[in-house]
DNA sequence: CTGTTGTTTCAGTCTAAACAGAAACAACGG
DNA sequence: CCGTTGTTTCTGTTTAGACTGAAACAACAG
């Protein structure tokens, strides 16, 4: 963790506190970070090296991230040890990433509040709001699941170009579309009804 | 956490296992749950009872869903105690959780890959390959976040109907679109490589 | 003033997850 | 057969965060 620049350190940690946030093992996250940021494929030993954990740590976490498929193995010539490396393309990683957790959780939530509903059904009039209120909930995520399975089965330029559709709108507000206009968006947004 | 339903109680910790695995405190999560299945608004005594942890905890808990504003206080007659009440629009509970997870995680990340960026760019064509990575994520999100902001600015129901844009795609592979379909686009979005 | 209600804080406990480090094992090249 | 490399599994240890329960405090209704 020394012998990275300064750049390049505030990156990793930066990117594995966001992973922990967001429920992905700090480590994970910081060894995708490192990979990421990589000119050349790194070995288990390097990343040990670089980010100071353990290296049954290092090994778990490469195997996870290739179960997520966006860490592959590389050889490097007349090196007989395994190198690593992340995908390159971000909307790659993106929707690899949206994928195996759409799978992993957001699936299984629709079927259990599908389950819920069953049974809140059969129990008669007297759930009646709770199936209400959990249809709701269950309708809306199928309707977020299947529009990302829409966006998923476009090709990427057309998906990339369906998420840009907004810019038009937004422009007849009077924002600006690239990079630093988060702020324009967060602030006066609370208690709006729309 | 005896006196639920059980259908209740199963939705109530799903949705805190949910909560814990994207970041989000379980309790939290529960409370949020409860109140939103609950046909009237509950005191904080009543969530107490019904999940069976601290008054402080409780107490805590409601305050941070009224900090991102999907809990409010309401009064009932004859009562001198506070009641809470969640919102029970979803598109609305989607949007206001989006906006503060926003502002409190993803704005900061476009802010401190810039930091980076900037850094990295200072220190000269050494570094000129983190540049270009970080560049490539810097853009993406500031897309995805630039995309959001559109769709939030757009009136709830112009929202909702550029999200289902893509149901027509999706017919074109077979697929339904209202609510049990959730099955329907889970499964064979793996291996596809746009 | 007194009892109720609610908030906040704080010290201590508990727990799940992360992590280290070692060991055992497999694969394989030379 | 030996050395290298990598994986897996195990036992402890550590740590962050969640959580409890109590206490101090404020507000206020009657």
């Amino acid at each position: 963790m020394d012998d990275l620049t300064p750049a390049a350190r505030k990156f990793i940690l930066h990117w594995g506190e966001m992973g922990s946030r967001w429920g992905i093992n700090r480590t994970v996250a910081q060894v995708h970070a490192l990979l990421f940021v990589s000119p050349e494929p790194l070995t288990a030993d390097d990343l040990v090296a670089a980010l100071g954990v353990a290296r049954s740590n290092v090994s778990t976490s490469l195997k996870e991230l290739q179960g997520w498929g966006i860490v592959r193995v590389v050889h490097v010539m007349g090196d007989r040890r395994d190198h690593f490396e992340s995908l390159a393309d971000v909307w790659e990683l993106f929707t690899v990433i949206m994928d195996e957790r759409k799978k992993r959780e957001f699936d299984p939530t629709v079927a259990a509040l599908a389950d819920c509903i069953d049974e809140a059904r059969r129990a008669g009039p007297r759930e009646a709001h709770l199936a209400e209120r959990l249809t709701a909930l269950h309708d809306f995520l199928s309707s977020m699941g299947g529009w990302y399975g829409s966006l998923r089965a476009l090709p990427r330029s057309a998906a990339i170009q369906a998420l840009r559709l907004g810019d038009r709108v937004k422009s007849l507000f009077g924002f600006g579309s690239s990079s630093r206009s988060a702020k324009a968006s967060v602030a006066p947004t609370r208690q709006r009804r729309n």
